[in-house]
Order: structure tokens, then sequence, then C-alpha cells
DNA sequence: CACGAGTAATCTGTCAACAATTGACACCTT
DNA sequence: AAGGTGTCAATTGTTGACAGATTACTCGTG
């Protein structure tokens, strides 16, 4: 609800949550930074009532974390955390994708294919690097998802869990095998989707994200992010 | 993060947030009805300021809905949208179920049978009516939710899910042949757990949980709540 | 020089007043 | 009489100021 109605809710409440989402999925605000309520509104040219609305809103979405009388920080999960997210993800988007291949029309997979093999054409794929969490990558799964046509489920991945897992990502899955191996795994998902085989999608796009999930798990180099700031 | 740190945190908004959330679960504020901010802060005998903080994180959760300079009222779902909300138990109870099949101690899965044992003999099951979503039945899913250990997804699930679940179950299930069915169930899914057979456990626990969603799905005979208070 | 008590500054938590928007009612026009 | 229009009350949205708590600093002392 919250990120598909935001369009018409000029409150500044919401122009809030968005613009400071935004602020740290960019990573302007780093993981684990503290945020001064009084500071920020005067940055985003409001007082601190629909800031600290905001604030909480995303508190409950598990971006910031908020420590009572002493401050809101910005989350910096530790890896297994990301797993954990990744877990969820797994299953939620694994039921998106079984009632997907129910409820998607034919219109919708073809637009799904084609999706899929312009981006395949065009880049990345071949060149190995940048496949896996690119714009097509994302729009195969938005789509898929949407596809499900369950309001909450759609909500619960697009609006809270992606935007979690956007954020965290660091730089996932440089892995280049993991490139081509994705690709392969959305082609197969996307065969079931045209079978009508909701089994099948819902298995098949739980082994795809659980092989994203165990590419991560191995690209752990990167330690979390700093403390303090 | 909610439900399980309410305690030390005596805001008045995590106190607006705690007995609201008690307020409307326990149906002393119907779905659908209104909620004035000044009535409702003077009655909690706070200020709006807090409230309002209540109320956002409230409607992240999905128990509000806010109509932009109108009002926020209590969500009054359909009979689908509590369906879909049993499909994403489904998954997610079910992953949690597989990662307890790993991670429950031997004595926590004594206890558990202790508890499925001790509620079989004095009470209900036999007798037909009312095990299924008694105390009995409560703490054995929620003793393999913690059982996960996965703090995000037992928020997920205690937290947000089931405060929603355990509002909108209107008298779901007095079904009487469900009650026997959903015991011998129960002794599967730990049976499973007891093998330690993740696999076996999620599927055990997404079959049940289907089958409870089915058997509300046929007690479709209470209509939707009055749409205005 | 290290440590602790006391104090000051800063920030969160809260409130009450102000502004803006909505819905309803009455009135006027056709 | 029906429809539209303008005004008014009520409620949401927002603000700035106050109170309480926590952290950091300073100063004195062992």
């Amino acid at each position: 609800m919250d990120v598909v109605a935001l369009e018409k809710s000029p409150s500044l409440s919401d122009q809030a949550l968005e613009r400071l989402t935004e602020l740290i999925i960019r990573g302007d605000i780093k993981p684990g930074a503290r945020i001064q309520e009084a500071v920020l509104a005067r940055q985003l040219g409001i007082s601190r009532g629909p800031l600290r609305e905001a604030i909480r809103r995303l508190e409950g979405r598990g971006l910031l974390v908020r420590i009572p009388h002493v401050g809101v920080r910005v989350a910096s999960p530790t890896v297994e955390e990301i797993i954990d997210l990744y877990m969820i993800r797994e299953v939620l988007e694994g039921l998106a994708c079984r009632l997907a291949a129910e409820r998607l029309t034919d219109e919708e997979l073809k637009r799904l294919r084609d999706v899929l093999f312009d981006h395949s054409a065009h880049e990345d794929v071949k060149s190995g690097t940048g496949y896996y969490q690119s714009p097509g990558d994302q729009d195969f799964h938005f789509q898929i998802i949407e596809g499900s046509r369950q309001v909450r489920l759609i909500e619960t991945l697009l609006g809270d869990l992606y935007q979690v897992l956007r954020f965290f990502r660091y730089r996932s899955s440089i892995n280049p095998g993991r490139a081509k191996a994705a690709f392969d795994e959305h082609v197969s998902i996307l065969e079931a989707l045209e079978r009508r085989d909701g089994e099948a999608a819902e298995r098949l796009m739980r082994e795809h994200l659980q092989h994203a999930r165990m590419s991560i798990q191995e690209t752990v180099d990167v330690g979390a992010a700093p403390p303090d700031a």
C-alpha cells in the first residue's frame, strides 16, 4: 500500500518516507549512521513531527533501528541477517511464482519473455558480469511478483523486502559464472510459467533464489559496515 | 522487534501501539470503524503526536487503513484477503518449521511434545470442538516459530501476521472434524521435527496450514464486517 | 596521570496551538 | 423542484516550544 499509493499522497510524512528511503538506499546515509531528527528535518525542510512518523514506518520495515532515548540508526545487518532475509524472500517469491503461473495472462507471459530475451540479447549476459541484479533481472522478478495478483504479497515483497535487499546487496554476486546460470534459471522459470505449472514454477524460483543466496554467502569478504560514523 | 522488545520501552507511542492493538484485536474497535485521533488520544490519556506514530506503525502492519485528509479506519479485509494472509503464513511458517527441525534443542523438542500431549489429554481434542486455535494450538506453533532462531522471521510471523490473523479469525473452524485432524497433523509435524527431517517438517506444516485455510474457506458464511460504525 | 563525581550540552519524547483540507449544509439560481 | 455554489464546522496535517533523559565534558581528587 505504501509504495503503490504513494503518488497521490503529498503529505510531508509520505514525502519524508520516500526521500529518506532513497537516501538510505543510495547510500547517502551509511549503515550504522546515526540520524538526528532535528538535523534531518531541517535538511528535508520539514518539522520533526512528520519525520518521526516516517521514521516509525521505516523502523517497522527494518531499515532503521531505534534505541530509546538515544536515537535511531540506519540498520547495519550482519551477513547472517541478510541471509535470513534471503530465506524469507525465497519462500515468499516462490509463492508469488506459483500464483503467477496460474494468474498471468498470455499477454503478460509474452511480455515476460520479451523482457528476458531483450535483455539477454543486447548486453551483459554473455559478457559474464552484471546480469544478476541488473534492471533486466529486476524486471523479471517484478513482473512475476505483480503477476501473483496478491496485493499483500506484492506489498511485502516489493514494498518492504526488496527495498531492504536493494540496500544491502553490497556488490553481491560479482561472481561471473553466476550470471549465466541465473539467466538459464530464469528461462526455466519462464517455461514453467508458460506451462502453467505452478508447482514447478515455485520450486524453480526457490532454487534460483537459493543459488543467489549461496552466491552471496560465498562472497563474504566485505565485512560488516563500520559501526559508527 | 516490536512485540519482543516492547517491555522495556515505556514510550507513550509504544504503549499506544500496544493498547491500540489490543483494542482492535479484542474487538472493542470493530473492523471498518473510524478512528478519530483527538478522541482516541483523549481516551488513552496522551496527545496526538505519539498516537499518530503508533497509527503509522499499525498502518504498515496492515491493521489500519488511512485515507489522506479523511481519516484512518480499522481494516476490514475481505475473505479473499484473509485467505491471502493464510497463504503467506503457509510458506513463512513452513520455512520456520524447516529451520526448527535443524535448530530445536532436544529439550525444546521434549517440551514441544509435552505441550502437545498435555493439551490433548485434559481437554478439547476428543470432545471435538475447540482444539484448533486453542491455547494449545497457539503454543505449538509459537514454539516452533521461535525454534527457527530467525529473528526477522519470528518478528514477521509473531509480531505482524499472527496479530492480524488473531484479529481476523472470526470463529473460524468450529468445524468439529477439523479439530481431530489438526491434532493428528501436529503429531506428524512433531515426529518430523524429532527425526530432524526439515524437508518433511516444512511440507507437513504447509499442508497443515493449507488444510486450515481450506477449512476457513468453507466456513464462509459470516459476511464481512459492517462497513460503518 | 588515571579515575570518578558533578555539571552542562544535546537530543529524544511529548504537548498544545496553528494551518490546511474535507465533507456537509444551506442558499441561490435556473 | 433540481442542480449547482458558497460558506462553515470538524478533523487531519504540521509546527514550534517544553520537559526529561542521556551522553560528553570538566574539574577535582587519589
